[in-house]
DNA sequence: CTGAAAGCGCTTACAG
DNA sequence: CTGAAAGCGCTTACAG
């Protein structure tokens, strides 16, 4: 293996000096960095990046802290994930996959200073997780929020989602629109952030309305989207269009409905919210969706924490994108009333 | 920070023994050990992995190299690296993730000395990644099989997959099977493995059976699928049944297949190869998938990977998984020839 | 069974 | 602009 002192050697320097022109620390002669550099190129010299974060206590090593999705594969994970490993590259940092099951797990993985940085994904409005985050004093940022606002997040918009989709459903002549969103593990009143904020932003976009509310809550696979065209069908019939935010539903959906008469979107329009353009394609009819804008958090997830970590940055971050509607052929006029 | 020292003089030890307690590398006497044991959970101690790494020169971290996945996210691709991390993780290693462009940069990242071993995702048959992976020295196994058989590696058995798939259709009395195939931006002959070696097999086995081969290549979007049903009619109007290796045309050669008038499965049955449960699921009628063993590759490749290191393993993994059947409702009886 | 000490390959005040 | 030296927090022969 070359060594830096390698390289001082066959340049005549000191390994200082050597250390000054791999990082622009500090000013050196233009005869004595030539020499330098082409040692460094004479010798393929590459720094021992183990060496360095160990001298510098700094490691350039970002840790993405997540659940696992080995369960339940999600198209906006994967992009998510390698926007995020992506961004961190571009500016010489790595990312490791943490699959963390308890807090305690993730305290041990924190104190053993590997990361200069954590992110952390499926944030949940009240999170152990984060208290631990705070309490490792590993810089962070969430993907996703807690009710602690002024944690550095970076997060999906879903009050301008869910408004654009409604306004899309509203052009259509849409009147009485439902909301069909995800059952999970977690206790009521402490679902992912997405789903209550989701519903939030529902219940009030309904109320300025002076609509009546539809919510349906189903698992988040085909079974409960054909749960979720029966409840629709028999609870709320004067229904004629849904936002869902169960992208494991949606296949169920359109075939649940069918399958009780209703064509789609003849009958029913249909919005996929937060999901991939891909899953729209998937399906027949294509379902307008409004595509999660997961590689654009990613990046930004990355940025925000390195901006953090290299102090380019006064404020935590805070930052909200919507998503983007995507039409498809499952959103039409409303059926005129009998 | 706690570090050793701060371990060492509250046991009254020196570091060398704390090190040996808690590495277990060498015996040490009930008593002191007691006395260090205490003293660690006292204190709260971590060991600082990254002057571990420099003094052991091990880093125990992984590198998954992998191309650029955010332009098509892929449902296997998640299930599989986030079972290569968690397999890693339980044997104490973490996984980077390296999203690599282009060769220089591969060797770049593999000279810093930030890892152990690497994880080549994506492997063509002739790569220029994996010379360079060889040249650097560092360990590694392939997800994928050059035409180096000698080379570590996991992949997916398509021989027996493809095999699987034509007895399933020939069962319910197919006679004439098409395979619908991915087109790449690779040179000709030089596609991803699993492109060629599905389709060597399926060759293969239309020979044995006496039968003439029918092979589509297409794009593999939604528009590939379209384009791969209107082939099939005019080019082989004769065949019943397709074989696709072409995860995103699947939706679009079913919505193509009908518009052609052809029903499913009443005038042509689908198995779509290597891909998800999920996808099959997501389509009408839902489709008979082979269901990639994606989370299996993920840890059989870490664990592969990891026994190389640490030498518990004698000649160079050699490891095929075939993918599963998951039967759905795309496949039925042959249609009686008129 | 335990310790003193060298060394892993860098970075970074400090001095000149 | 350049260098000598301490130090980052461990592991590992070596000696006892």
């Amino acid at each position: 293996m070359v060594t830096m002192r390698d390289v001082a050697e066959r340049a005549n320097v000191s390994i200082a000096t050597v250390s000054f022109v791999i990082n622009g620390t500090k000013p050196v002669a233009p005869a004595t960095r030539a020499r330098i550099e082409a040692a460094i190129e004479e010798l393929d010299y590459r720094r021992n990046v183990v060496a360095r974060a160990l001298a510098s206590s700094r490691t350039r090593i970002l840790a993405l802290l997540h659940p696992d999705f080995e369960a339940r594969p999600n198209a906006t994970v994967i992009q998510f994930v390698m926007s995020a490993a992506h961004g961190a590259r571009e500016r010489g940092y790595d990312l490791v996959l943490w699959p963390v099951n308890d807090d305690e797990q993730m305290s041990h993985l924190l104190a053993g200073g590997l990361v200069d940085g954590a992110l952390l994904m499926e944030v949940q409005i009240h999170d152990s997780r984060v208290d631990r985050l705070v309490a490792s004093r590993v810089p962070f940022a969430l993907i996703g929020r807690t009710d602690n606002d002024d944690l550095p997040y970076v997060d999906i918009d879903f009050a301008t989602t869910i408004d654009q989709a409604v306004d899309h459903l509203r052009a259509f002549g849409h009147e009485r629109v439902a909301l069909v969103t995800q059952r999970t593990k977690a206790a009521p009143g402490n679902e992912p952030g997405r789903i209550m904020r989701a519903e939030a932003a529902y219940l009030d976009t309904m109320a300025a309305l002076g609509r009546p509310p539809a919510v349906i809550t189903v698992e988040g696979t085909s079974a409960g989207g054909r749960e979720a065209a029966r409840t629709l069908h028999e609870d709320f019939p004067d229904a004629t269009a849904v936002i869902l935010l169960n992208e494991g539903a949606s296949a169920g959906l359109v075939k649940g409905a069918r399958a009780l008469g209703r064509a789609v979107p003849g009958d029913l329009s249909i919005i996929s919210a937060s999901t991939t353009r891909e899953l729209g394609e998937m399906i027949e009819p294509s379902l307008t969706v409004m595509a999660a804008p997961a590689a654009q958090l990613g990046r930004l997830a990355a940025d925000a924490l390195i901006d953090q970590l290299e102090g380019v940055q006064d404020a935590p971050p805070h930052l909200l994108i919507p998503c983007t509607l995507v039409p498809g052929q499952s959103v039409g006029p409303a059926p005129v009333r009998p």
